[in-house]
DNA sequence: CCCTATTGTCATCGTTTTTTACATTCGCTA
DNA sequence: TAGCGAATGTAAAAAACGATGACAATAGGG
């Protein structure tokens, strides 16, 4: 009777410690700069371990965005289940990811590696951000449907919206056109429009 | 240039585990009902790696005991040097040491097995402490003399009177008489006088 | 254009864990 | 008291896993 086997909390570490170190040498050196040795070293572990475990570069570019994907959605989720209106809700949670992307440093390094000619992190957040917006919205609805219900919307237009939302404030992520309070404020106007006239057909 | 092997990380962690384990069986249903079966099974591992990683069982409850130690240690550490008088010093590090004891699940189960029959743990506390108080009041010396200097008295004088405490607290740990403030106030009573009639001879 | 560095794959080796088996001891119970 | 079950401790073979070295392929830079 294993709670959880040891080798599967190994495991996890070693994914955890690899990552991290791609992670870390992305934000200070630029995606360009990491090989996988450099991974392979600053962990400590052979270089055909980072390929067994993480498979080749692109795919690890995609655990990178995955993985801090999820920590913007654990923001997203505690500032919507701490608002009591669903329009404040939404606004809070856009103003925290926008805040959050500002001060991130490799969110920042993938930014900045395009100006460097750098073209391969890029694509995960806008022609292959599929899985990214997917994950992001069904998340996003999730938590929304458990905090404040359907709405009174009918099947799929509140997913709907809530793509429109997580598609907005990626945009506002990539390229930032006003600061994350103004950013969130018309994002959640919006919304709001969108819920209320849909709510009364 | 690998900072640590990963390696070693997870034997620290395994280590930790498997102590963590008996540990938890040690608190809750007493030191009796560990066997290297129940130890293996909690972190998911092989009994033989049990064996491996930390030997018989005598040495499980050796190493149980040096980890608690070092627990203790440290918060007398920082009580030490978070005082800029001698006696106050000792008598909060003897404090803390006593209250913690106190409160210590595994302390606790060690000391109710005695009165079950099991006397397997006790000696290490007792009869086998030579190590446990060597180390102990190595440490605890090595706090003090850092933090005050030698106090003006001879070589092995105040290693003596270091041991001498770690004695007594240790004595009431085992046997509590008073409550933590009051013994600890008489130890660093005794600590005092030994220190000041020492120091002039 | 060559040279170097990197990617990705593969077979092999060494280490560690797992598995299985066995002898032994201890407490309990018929 | 004899035997039974559970636990200890040891040993050796089997399996899993990372490390190592070699390899072709492919850019990127001098």
């Amino acid at each position: 009777m294993t709670a959880v086997n040891f080798r599967d909390s190994v495991r996890t570490l070693l994914r955890d410690r690899l990552l991290d170190a791609a992670s870390g040498i992305t934000s200070t050196e630029g995606w360009g700069s990491v090989t996988m040795s450099k991974i392979a070293d600053e962990v400590g572990v052979s270089r055909q371990t980072v390929y067994n475990e993480l498979g080749s570069k692109p795919e690890i570019a995609q655990e990178l965005v995955m993985r801090e994907l999820a920590r913007f959605l654990e923001v997203v989720r505690e500032h919507i289940e701490a608002e009591n209106d669903v329009d404040e809700a939404i606004r809070s949670a856009c103003e925290g990811a926008l805040h959050m992307a500002e001060s991130n440093p490799l969110l920042k390094a993938v930014l900045d590696s395009v100006n460097g000619g750098d073209n391969d992190l890029l694509p995960l957040l806008t022609t292959e951000s599929q899985g990214l917006i997917d994950v992001a919205s069904t998340a996003v609805l999730s938590t929304i449907t458990q905090r404040f219900g359907d709405l009174g919307l009918g099947d799929g237009q509140l997913a709907a919206a809530v793509d429109a939302i997580v598609r907005l404030v990626l945009s506002h992520v990539m390229r930032p056109a006003r600061s994350p309070p103004e950013a969130a404020s018309e994002i959640a106007w919006i919304a709001g429009n969108v819920l209320r006239s849909a709510q009364r057909p």
